[in-house]
RNA sequence: CGGGGUGUAGCGCAGUUUGGUCAGCGCGCAUGCUUUGGGAGCAUGAGGUCGGCGGUUCGAAUCCGCCCACCCCGACCA
């Protein structure tokens, strides 16, 4: 590539909309630029960045025995009706009409219509196992795109999906992609983590998402560092300790206008985890209690799996008026009626604690959890914290930012059922299909890259995703001789084999630098004034800033040593 | 969807409070000369329906109304 010819521009400002590393700097160093919200335009480099990560896709996929299809963006509604999707998945669906009224959507991920597919084509036990996957645009319609790539309106993704005849099968499937995607994310250079997950919309038992740790990620997860335990925050358990407050007798006390924990803990002189927070939740329109110590927030996702429905949500102003019987403020779980009561794990047993007493201005003291009431079941509830004991080891957890770049779940029946999707087994038995799904954020891993490989100045590429291996920068370009031994270099390392950028152009110093160090390119060969006393020129490292005078010759050695193994 | 904010040249911004030599600055771009190991200097120049529509006014970037786009916080979502 010649950079006179190369289009990326870039910026010596970051563009107002953004605020975090990977997106200023894509954006500065010409390898993407803005559309509209949650839509960019990849520009060469950016291309060549994508198009790296997507060949270490495919390998990998491909090593574990996976096949590459394409799948249309453009979906029928009817397709979505089969599974429920249609209305399910709501607002976050792009929706569009062709010119004859019917209703079609932009795919935010392709499970309907891989297993219409299957279904269609495949009848025999003898073609299972089956792992299709793709690489190619989705749709999300985002309340808020935000971070440029990290949450976009249209991006790219792999996806993958897994067709076995049992549940062992599926397991199997399933480990293979966890290897797949452990080498994947290894190639790309990034620091990450496997964490057990949430399956939300896509559906399923048992899912892993893979992140990347960053401190701008959106997600947190805990881990211990101990035994390996990993969750993502919003299910991760812990080990409780039973929580035992000041003995005293059970009491009715005046708390005049006390209603949040803050207020109540204060006024009583009593630390909040001493306190039993109430919640109130209506759930498929029936009222429930949720209680965690008054110190904790409640988990959603957890109250999701507890209550095994998505359809619940936390007292609004016309619950309170609906209830009169629950007092705002002051309810507790002593005598409470008409709610079934859900506690947190750790309140078995506690003692010497304080709750609402569903009295107007009263709280009870001395509360004692078994004795004063009888919750109709223990459950993990509450939030995990930085700190909190690891369920599994003595350890204790430690919570940490990370961007999901990749998430895999074992769908079980769950499209097969709704969808018809069945194969004969040996016996001439029909049985549904046991299917997995496995998908990377192509784009999103692009930035997550970036979010971890990157100082002030630019973007420090790992040596694999870079957009070229070498960047060639003559100073001094004008002079016949320094552009003929720029030249000669050049072609002699693309003769190599290399990925070469040469920068040809009649710039500056400082913007060639500058220029370079947005770019990214790991390998920096400068030709300047020791080139002129001695042959020789200056090989730069990007990633750890070091600099070698040496020969062209050596440089070559040094970097096809480098890349071997890449 | 609620709250807050911003839209002025390719990019980053000032000007709006108090309507009238306010169409401005920096960077970038073009041309010339000088520079060339960290975004160099001088000179000349091109480039803008001031987000859009409507209104008030003798006169609107500036005041009023509606709309659109974009950003931040929250809600939502994985």
């Amino acid at each position: 590539m010649r950079q006179s010819r190369l289009f990326a521009p870039t910026l010596k400002e970051s563009p107002a909309d953004a605020e975090i590393a990977s997106h200023k700097l894509l954006v500065r160093g010409g390898f993407m630029r803005r559309v509209a919200s949650g839509i960019y335009d990849f520009l060469p480099l950016g291309v060549r960045v994508l198009r790296k990560i997507e060949r270490i896709i495919r390998e990998e996929m491909n090593r574990e025995g996976a096949q590459e299809v394409m799948l249309p963006i453009l979906q029928p509604r009817e397709l979505w009706e089969e599974s429920g999707r249609w209305s399910l998945y709501g607002e976050e669906m792009m929706r569009l009409k062709d010119r004859a009224g019917r209703d079609f959507g932009l795919g935010p991920t392709h499970e309907e219509v891989i297993t219409a597919l299957v279904r269609d084509n495949i009848k025999s036990y003898r073609d299972l196992p089956l792992n299709l996957y793709q690489i190619g645009a989705k749709f999300r319609d985002e309340v808020r795109p935000r971070f440029g790539l990290l949450r976009a309106r249209e991006f790219v993704m792999k996806d993958a999906y897994s067709f076995d005849r049992d549940e062992k099968g599926m397991r199997d499937s399933y480990h293979s992609m966890y290897r797949a995607y452990s080498r994947i994310f290894d190639r790309c250079g990034v620091r990450w983590m496997a964490v057990e997950a949430d399956t939300g919309l896509i559906g399923g038992d048992v899912s892993h998402e893979f992140m990347v740790l960053a401190a701008v990620g959106e997600d947190r997860i805990a881990h211990c560092e101990n035994c390996g335990y990993a969750a993502n925050v919003n299910l991760a358990g812990y080990r409780r300790e039973s929580i035992t407050g000041k003995a005293r007798p059970l009491e009715l006390v005046y708390t005049p206008g006390r209603r949040t924990v803050e207020e109540v803990s204060s006024f009583l002189e009593v630390e909040p985890r001493y306190l039993i927070k109430c919640l109130m939740y209506l759930v498929e329109g029936k009222p429930v209690a949720v209680l965690v110590p008054g110190d904790r927030e409640a988990g959603e996702v957890k109250l999701e799996r507890a209550l095994g429905t998505p359809e619940f949500r936390l007292f609004n102003d016309a619950d309170w008026e609906c209830h009169p019987q629950f007092v705002r403020g002051f309810v507790g779980p002593v005598g409470l009626d008409g709610a079934e009561v859900l506690a947190d794990l750790s309140l078995e047993g506690a003692q010497g604690m304080v709750c609402g007493s569903n009295r107007e201005d009263h709280h009870l003291v001395g509360v004692e959890v078994g004795r004063d009431f009888k919750p109709t079941r223990y459950l993990d509830l509450a939030l995990v914290r930085d700190g909190d004991p690891c369920p599994r080891c003595d350890s204790s957890l430690q919570v940490a930012a990370g961007i999901e770049v990749g998430q895999i779940f074992q769908l079980g029946l769950k499209y097969s059922q709704s969808m018809g999707c069945t194969y004969t087994d040996e016996k001439g038995q029909e049985r549904p299909v046991f299917m997995g799904c496995y998908g990377i954020g192509v784009t999103r891993l692009m930035a997550a890259i970036v979010e971890q490989h990157h100082d002030d100045k630019g973007i420090r590429w790992p040596l694999e995703v870079a957009p070229a291996h070498v960047h060639i920068i003559p100073l001094n370009y004008e002079k016949e001789e320094r552009r003929r031994a720029a030249e000669g270099i050049y072609r002699e390392l693309l003769e190599s084999g290399l990925e070469v950028l040469l920068d040809d152009r009649e710039e500056s110093a400082g913007v060639k630098f500058a220029d370079a160090d947005l770019y990214g390119i790991p390998f920096r060969l400068v030709l300047g004034k020791v080139f002129e006393e001695s042959g020789e020129l200056e090989l730069q490292v990007r990633t750890s800033g070091e600099r070698v005078i040496m020969s062209p010759q050596e440089a070559k050695n040094w970097i096809m040593e480098a890349l071997t193994g890449v």
